[in-house]
DNA sequence: CGACACATGTAACACGTTACATGATTTG
DNA sequence: CAAATCATGTAACGTGTTACATGTGTCG
């Protein structure tokens, strides 16, 4: 349901043809999310045939030019007043695949959650740097968005570290002493307090 | 890309059918994630046709009971060795929304932002409330999962805060005084000093 | 001319959803 | 018996991906 809307919305600052419709997209999120072209196309097909869009008559040969609809400005208002749900969330592979990795025979949880926290922090770093890379400093809409990317990648670390400390309360370790400090994990017991005193306030 | 391994790594404690599977995948998830009887069916015959499953012999009649091959043990180990990435996660719709909202002509961005808040609050709410229904306060993977939602759920009212805060630098009000403390905000310049430390450490 | 950006589409496929059709078995 | 649960599938559709086919315009 998010590219139906995105294209609503780009059509009303003016008229535009699907071309100008992925650069526009790619723009005002700064290029983080590429946008298939062909998917434009058949997503314009069906805004036409639900009545969301109309090809302007001039548009001759190669040139189709679209427009939005009062039916379309309509749903475009709809979308904007209503906050995205729980349900219309895909699922979160990450934490699917923790809980698979706990209850499967054979998989090392720890090495899972290292690897992933790895990675993880790999992205932090790509985006604090998108972000300091100037020629776009000016853009809040971009900004914005990797700041959102930022503070979930940030979240997901947390929840990582939270799954370590459950993990090691609950499975009472197996290697060789590894109490030593160990660099990109945080201190447990501070994340677990942070936890319990979430639960108790919410 | 995500049902495909959660069969297999189900598959992986023993031989299951159909609807064993959907029963099992719901209730390593805590039942959050209520899954597609008919996607089972589909997604096996696609695991079938790629070697990574089989169904057992004595399968006849109704009961098709499938088991997991050697090359479906490597692929899932496979899935478990490696990192969620960035790449593979779906947009968020939440920020494209908000991105398009902030250019388009006539869309209140900060009604948006309270909407979006309000309506995560309430879900933060009911994922606290199910973490203290006992039944299943033994099971650590389904807590996991809980908390996920709970950190996630956290990094975007976080996020929300931050955007009205960039919102109020830089588009000066409008609106008559509403300087005034509003339940559910947080402190804008804690905010920020946090947002601004987080991009010089990184 | 040849490469590249502009511009429009289609085909095939994976994945997810809702809904429908069909039966067996269990239980009130 | 009737309803619920167990069990297997198919059809249609939306959305997203990759890849292909096909042109025009521009610039070196």
């Amino acid at each position: 349901m998010s590219i139906r809307y995105g294209i609503l919305a780009l059509l009303e600052h003016g008229p535009k043809h699907g071309y100008q419709l992925r650069v526009c997209f790619e723009e005002s999120t700064g290029g983080t999310w590429p946008l298939n072209i062909g998917q434009v196309y058949t997503t314009l097909s069906r805004l036409e045939r639900d009545g969301l869009v109309r090809t302007r008559p001039e548009s001759e040969g190669g040139q189709r030019t679209y427009e939005i609809t009062k039916a379309g400005r309509s749903e475009l208002a709809t979308w904007f007043a209503t906050p995205v749900l729980r349900g219309d969330r895909p699922r979160d592979e990450l934490a699917i695949k923790l809980a698979l990795a706990l209850t499967t025979p054979g998989v090392d949880v720890r090495a899972v959650v290292q690897t992933q926290r790895t990675a993880t922090m790999r992205t932090m770093q790509e985006y604090t740097r998108l972000k300091s890379t100037g020629d776009r400093r000016s853009d809040l809409s971009w900004s914005l968005v990797l700041d959102a990317m930022l503070f979930q990648s940030e979240a997901e670390i947390r929840w990582l570290d939270h799954c370590e400390a459950s993990l090691t309360r609950h499975r009472p370790h197996a290697t060789h002493d590894s109490t030593a400090a160990r660099p990109g994990r945080a201190r447990h017991s501070q994340e677990e307090a942070d936890a319990d005193e979430r639960a108790r306030t919410a």
